[in-house]
DNA sequence: TTCCCCCGTCGAAGCGCTTCGACGTCACGT
DNA sequence: ACGTGACGTCGAAGCGCTTCGACGGGGGAA
C-alpha cells in the first residue's frame, strides 16, 4: 500500500507537507503543492479513511436515516436521500444509510463510535422518540420535517401547512366552495407524521377562514382504492368541486375514477395536488400542484449541517421552512356560475 | 472521551486483553470477561470506528451501489437496499450508499481509501463500463444482476430468464395459444440493462418452443398509458389471450384498461406478471406470478460477500441464479374452450 | 517426575494520518 | 540596520485500537 510517506519522499518533502498540500490548512509555495500532486499522481496514492479519522476526529461520514414506515411514498424518500447523497458529495462526505431495524440504538451507535459526524433523520413524527437522543448527541442532526417541540434541533421542510392552504387558496380564488383533502394512507395519521398533520391544518384553517365547506379524508394509496374513494367523496358532498390531492399513489387514478363518473377535470372538479412536480406535470392532465422539493430540501440539510459542522453551531437557524410554490397546470378551472 | 485504557484500568486488566474480550480472538476466562463487560457498561465505552479500522484494516462497512437510472421501479430499489442494510447489520457491517453521480471513480474511492470493505452493485447492465473496476479492485463484490460476461465476478439474482419461460409455460399449459410480454421502458432495453433482457429472451424461447404467437412490447411506466397499450396489444394480435407484464407500475392500470375494453380477466384475458409478492397480490385482481424476491437477494448477496471477505475468496460460487416460483392467482385461467 | 503445550494475560509496536510547535528565510517598516 | 511577522517546511507526538510475541502457570502425556 502506498502511504503518505511515499508520496513524501518521492516528492522530496516531509510527510506533514504533503498533508498541508492536500488538506490546505497551511500556506504552501507553488512549487512544492505542484511536485507533491505529481508524487501522489505517479504513485496512485489514496489517503487511508480510517486513519484519517482516527488522526482528524472526523470521519467525513454523514448519516441518512430513513425509517421505511409503512404508508410513505417511497420514490420520494428516495429522492431526498439522492440529494443527500449528492449534496454530501459536494461537501466531500460520503453517506451512511440507516434504516429503522435499528431504531435509536443505530443511531447512537454510529454516533459514539464516531463512524459518522452528523446525522440527516427523515420521517419525523410529531412526537418522534428520537428527539431526547439527538439533541443529547454529541454530532450535530438536521431533520428533515418538524417534530411538535422543535426547540434545540435544527429541522428543514417544505412548509406543508401553507401549502395546504395555498391548494385551498387557490381553489377558493377560483370561485369554489365544497372542497375536500384526499391525505395520505390512516396509518401515517395515526403516528402522527408530522407533514401529513400539517397539511389537514392548513387545509382546515384556510376553509375555514374563507368560509369554504370541506372535509378530510385519508386514503390508502392502492391505486384500486381510488373509484371507491371517489364515490365517497361525491356522496357524502354533493356540492364538491374542488379536491386536493396529497398521496402521490392516488393521484393519477383519481382523477380518473372521477372522469369515469362523468366529472370533467377540470369543468366539474377542480384538483390540486402536494406532489413533486415531476408527478403532477406528467399526467394525462396536467395538475395544478404545490411542489415537494425534495432535492433543495436534501441540500439544504447537508447544507446546514456542514454550517454546524464548522461554524461550531453558532448561527444555524433552528427552522427552515420553505415556502410553498403552487405551479397551475391544466386541472383547475373557475367554478361555473350556477 | 472514554477510550480502552480506561477500561482497561477499571476492569484491573491490560488493554490488550480488553480488546481480545470484545473480539474473542483469543480466549479470555470467564470472570475476567464479566468484570471487562461490567466496565464497559458502566463507562459507557464505545470502541472508535476509524482506530478500529486503522489498526485492523477492516472498516466494517459496506457500499451499496444504486445507480438510480430512468425507468426502473424505485420500490423495488428500495427493497433492495434496505434488505442489503438489514443483512448488514447482522454481520456486524454498516452500508454506504453510493449513487450513480459519482460512477467508477466513486467505486474506487470508497475502496481505494479503505473506506469499505465491500461492495454489492446494483442495476447492473449487460456491457456494465464498471466490470473491469470491480475485477481489478483489491475489495471483494457482489452484484445484483447478471452481465454478459460474469466470470471472475460474484453474481445473484432472480432467474429472469426462466422467470418469462415459467410465465410462459403457465399460460400455455393452460391453453393460450396467443401471448404478449408488456415490458419495461425502452430505455432500459436500449441500456441493455440485464434482468429486462432476459425476461425477453425467456420469453421469447418458451413461446417459441410451446409453438405459441407471441409479441414483446417495451412500455413507459406511466399509467394513463395503460389504455393506449391494451388496445394496441389487442389490435396487433386479436387472438390475444395471454400477457406477461413486467412492469410494475404499469400492471395494475393496464389490468383496468382491458377491461374497459370489455375483456374479462381471467375470464377472456390471463394476466401473469414478474414482480414483487406484495404487489401483485394487493391487485384488486390478485395476479398470477413470478416473485422478485428483494429481501432474498439482498441477504444473499451479504452472505456471499461476508463469505469472501473471511473465507479469503474461495469456494463462493460466481453465480447463484435463483429459481422462480410463480403463484397461482386469479387473473389466469384455462382458455375457453373455441 | 519431567517435558510440552495450551490457556490466559501482558507489553509494545505499530496502523497511516494530522497537527502542533519550532525554525530558518525573506521582506518590510522604521 | 534591526526587529517583526508572515511564509514555508520539518520533526515528533499522538489519535485509539489491534495484534504479535512473550511469559507464567497448570494439566496431560510419557
Amino acid at each position: 500500500m502506498v502511504g503518505i510517506t511515499d508520496v513524501a519522499r518521492r516528492a522530496g518533502v516531509s510527510p506533514s507537507t504533503v498533508s498541508y498540500a492536500l488538506s490546505g490548512k497551511r500556506p504552501i509555495s507553488k512549487e512544492t503543492r505542484q511536485r507533491v500532486e505529481a508524487a501522489i499522481r505517479e504513485l496512485g496514492y489514496r489517503p487511508h479513511a480510517g486513519a484519517r479519522a482516527l488522526a482528524s476526529s472526523k470521519s467525513n461520514v454523514l448519516a441518512l436515516v430513513v425509517p421505511l414506515r409503512a404508508g410513505i411514498h417511497v420514490p420520494v424518500v428516495m429522492q431526498f436521500a439522492v440529494s443527500v447523497v449528492t449534496a454530501a458529495r459536494r461537501h466531500d462526505h460520503d453517506v451512511l444509510l440507516l434504516t429503522q431495524e435499528e431504531g435509536e440504538e443505530g443511531l447512537r451507535r454510529v454516533a459514539e463510535t464516531a463512524l459518522v459526524d452528523a446525522l440527516v433523520v427523515m420521517d419525523v413524527q410529531l412526537h418522534d422518540p428520537r428527539l431526547p437522543l439527538l439533541r443529547n448527541l454529541d454530532r450535530p442532526s438536521v431533520l428533515i420535517g418538524f417534530p411538535a417541540e422543535p426547540s434545540g434541533l435544527t429541522c428543514i421542510d417544505l412548509d406543508f401547512r401553507a401549502a395546504g392552504e395555498a391548494c385551498v387558496d387557490h381553489l377558493a380564488r377560483l370561485g369554489h366552495r365544497v372542497v375536500a383533502l384526499v391525505g395520505s394512507p390512516p396509518e401515517v395519521y395515526v403516528r402522527q407524521t408530522a407533514f401529513a398533520q400539517r397539511v389537514v391544518q392548513g387545509f382546515t384553517a384556510a376553509a375555514d377562514r374563507a368560509g369554504l365547506s370541506c372535509r378530510v379524508h385519508p386514503c390508502e394509496a392502492a391505486p384500486g382504492a381510488a373509484r371507491a374513494i371517489a364515490e365517497r367523496l361525491l356522496r357524502e358532498q354533493p356540492a364538491l368541486t374542488g379536491v386536493v390531492v396529497h398521496n402521490e399513489p392516488l393521484l393519477e387514478p383519481l382523477i380518473d375514477a372521477f372522469e369515469q363518473l362523468g366529472l370533467r377535470v377540470p369543468g366539474d372538479l377542480s384538483v390540486t395536488a402536494i406532489c413533486p412536480d415531476e408527478l403532477a406535470a406528467s399526467l394525462r392532465v396536467p395538475v395544478t400542484s404545490v411542489a415537494i422539493p425534495s432535492a433543495e430540501v436534501g441540500e439544504r440539510a447537508v447544507e446546514l449541517l456542514m454550517a454546524k459542522l464548522d461554524g461550531g453551531g453558532t448561527d444555524v437557524p433552528e427552522a427552515t421552512l420553505l415556502p410553498p410554490r403552487l405551479t397551475e397546470r391544466a386541472s383547475t378551472a373557475p367554478r361555473d356560475a350556477p
